[in-house]
DNA sequence: CGGCGTTTTGAGAGAGCTCAACATCGGTGG
DNA sequence: CCACCGATGTTGAGCTCTCTCAAAACGCCG
């Protein structure tokens, strides 16, 4: 679901974009909050700083995905975010976006079904993540992925990208997807995979 | 935070509860949305079915937590939720709560920087998970654990409940902690452990 | 005291990670 | 058109770490 797909076009001109280079901070931890951000490009990570000055990533977002949603209800930031690789990042400003909400009970609720579906994702991700076996991992992403057919999945992102998102080495997920597809559980194509019914 | 801390008082009034056997189903997939539940105890499950007829589970949820929120937003279910050991859950029926929002912007905000606060939650139990080491995964959960002075952590429940949320086996956690104790960097006590402050 | 669940420690095996080499593909520029 | 380059994709070998199975100590409660 893109930002473009539920915001209110007024809150959306109000989107101002912003280009981080390498290492710089996107805001700081204790920074009074300004909005909700939209990755465009690049990675944006929150950061927390223990006592003992480790940091602690909470949080790595990517291109596409929505960060800092809770800043919105917060009057300051709880964590630090910066980027490592530089990237874009478009700011809705808080007081717009919460007062678009206020107006218009469609946009609040619009929100909430986007705040609850994102929590649903991670739910399943993080149900994912409990399964040790690569093979049986990757059998579980397959299915949840399967388009209304229940047998193709459509891969939009590359290989390695796959793996990482379901926490495992690009040669641990290479293996399992050359072990499915020896076993004949799957049929890997140019840019989809097949699964096989089962049996009876 | 618990559900009487920000639904308004009338939409808890109409709370309904509802005791499940083990193995009974709580809501099919295609069935219209009744509302979201409160688990009070007990565990359940949702669960999809993919075209081979595997089961493939999508979340577990516990006492206290909240379930289905995404419900409110559609008028079917998308998955099948069951119970394996049989539970109590509470249902606070969809009509109710939406009607709240809408009349109640401040009861919707509150709703919105609860599941806002959800996503934060999940995000850092999955990046978690993306820590490997047994031993740099519980030192992630102490540090975020960590309380205002940073050096301690309270533990609320029971060892071996923390090692099955981080992911671990009861064995390796209790081994992580062990190490961590032993090389001086945790001190533990009866319900709290304390971290050391790195040096310099 | 007896019983049950948590906490601990031990030994062994398997699975995924790491390191490494190579193939493949798409794009770029001579 | 071909050579080159970088990133993705693939396969091999070895090692480490966690999981698994097992057993025992500990603490709590009836």
């Amino acid at each position: 679901m893109a930002v473009k797909d539920w915001l209110p076009a007024g809150v959306q001109a109000a989107g101002v974009e912003r280009v981080l280079s390498p290492g710089q901070a996107l805001f700081h931890l204790g920074d009074p909050t300004q909005g909700i951000y939209e990755i465009v490009k690049g990675q944006v990570q929150m950061v927390r700083v223990d006592a003992g000055g480790r940091e602690v990533v909470l949080f790595t977002a990517g291109p596409g995905e929505l960060f800092a949603e809770a800043a919105l209800f917060s009057p300051n930031y709880h964590c630090d975010a910066m980027t490592k690789t530089g990237a874009v990042v478009r700011l809705f400003p808080k007081a717009k976006v919460l007062a678009a909400f206020r107006r218009n009970p469609k946009a609040a609720e619009a929100f909430m079904a986007l705040l609850a579906r994102e929590i649903m994702r991670l739910r399943t991700r993080l149900e994912q993540r409990n399964i040790r076996s690569a093979r049986d991992r990757v059998l579980h992403f397959l299915a949840l992925g399967a388009s209304a057919d229940g047998r193709t999945v459509l891969l939009h992102r590359t290989l390695k990208d796959l793996a990482t998102e379901l926490g495992l080495t690009h040669e641990a997920f290479y293996r399992a997807l050359a072990d499915l597809a020896a076993g004949g559980e799957i049929k890997r194509f140019k840019n989809k995979i097949l699964l096989r019914v089962a049996d009876v």
